[in-house]
DNA sequence: AGGCATGTTACAGG
DNA sequence: ACCTGTAACATGCC
């Protein structure tokens, strides 16, 4: 899916282009998502207004006007493309149509020429709504650790968590009740940089690591988000353009090829670790 | 053909 | 009871 910094990505444009607008019509072409797209879902949206848009973790809020808000989960394909006429561009998945449209779900029309449209291949993704006040304790939010980029994840916080735990680092980073919206690429990621092994049990890691494990979080998710974030096969923006993170991965998909630390020579190696595609330096990160 | 893919979660086993 | 790892979900690509 979709991690932080591309979940970060598309709230951002979601907040230029639909902040304010009127929901007039709703289209489901397919109820069937992750979980299905209940009966009432169209009525409690038609003629709600946009008020504001949110992430948490990977989750997308979009605040309604009627103290409802639209719950979506990209999963591992999800998209959401904006549709608007007055501003179709060469980048835009309308001008070619590079994408099947058997795949839009759901579709939110502001007007003719305006709409939300939800697409998802594998559909792993989900939309739900929540009452406002019942957000932070849905079944989805009330576990999630703290967001990699506030305060709350510190060098303290996370290594009074490394001692609860015999988690691996790299199961460790991407389980959401220690940290939220950190996946497979950008574990992957921080423990290249930071030089350390993903099978490395985080009781094993020293302060100082913890320590570098948190600014070098901070910084790559930051600049994935300023890349537009990464796009693999699936994501994209809202407007169908993909991010340029990718280019600037360290170690993810890159097994077989030289390590790009200064003064390394290693070759980086796949494997895996609880089901998931797992690279790492042989040489720098051998502890 | 079979394995693999950015995620979450229900479940089995320890 | 808690923690951990695995299988399953649906689809397309190599």
């Amino acid at each position: 899916m979709p991690e932080l910094p591309e979940v970060e990505v598309v709230r951002r444009s979601l907040k230029k282009s639909i902040i304010g607008k009127k929901i007039k019509k709703v289209h489901i072409f397919n109820r069937n998502l992750r979980y299905k797209i209940n009966n009432n879902f169209k009525t409690i949206l038609k003629g709600q207004i946009i008020r504001t848009v949110k992430r948490k973790s990977k989750y997308l809020l979009i605040v309604l006007s009627n103290k409802y808000t639209i719950l979506i989960h990209l999963g591992m394909t999800g998209k959401i493309f904006i549709f608007d006429k007055k501003k179709i561009k060469k980048t835009s998945f309308y001008y070619d149509n590079t994408i099947q449209k058997k795949h839009n779900h759901f579709c939110f029309e502001f007007s003719k020429s305006n709409k939300l449209i939800y697409n998802d291949v594998r559909k792993f993704g989900f939309v739900k709504l929540v009452k406002n006040n019942e957000i932070k304790t849905c079944s989805h939010l009330d576990f999630l650790g703290p967001e990699p980029l506030s305060k709350k994840f510190s060098k303290s916080y996370l290594f009074q968590e490394f001692a609860k735990t015999k988690k691996n680092v790299k199961n460790f980073l991407m389980d959401q009740k220690y940290v939220s919206g950190i996946g497979n690429i950008y574990a992957n990621e921080i423990l290249h940089v930071c030089s350390i092994n993903p099978r490395k049990n985080t009781r094993n890691i020293n302060i100082k690591d913890a320590s570098n494990i948190i600014q070098k979080t901070k910084i790559i998710l930051k600049n994935s988000i300023t890349s537009g974030g990464s796009s693999i096969k699936d994501f994209t923006g809202i407007s169908g353009k993909n991010g340029a993170f990718q280019q600037k991965f360290k170690v993810y998909a890159r097994e077989g090829l030289k390590c790009k630390k200064k003064k390394c020579h290693g070759i980086i190696k796949k494997i895996y670790i609880s089901k998931r595609s797992s690279f790492f330096c042989t040489i720098c990160q051998n502890n």
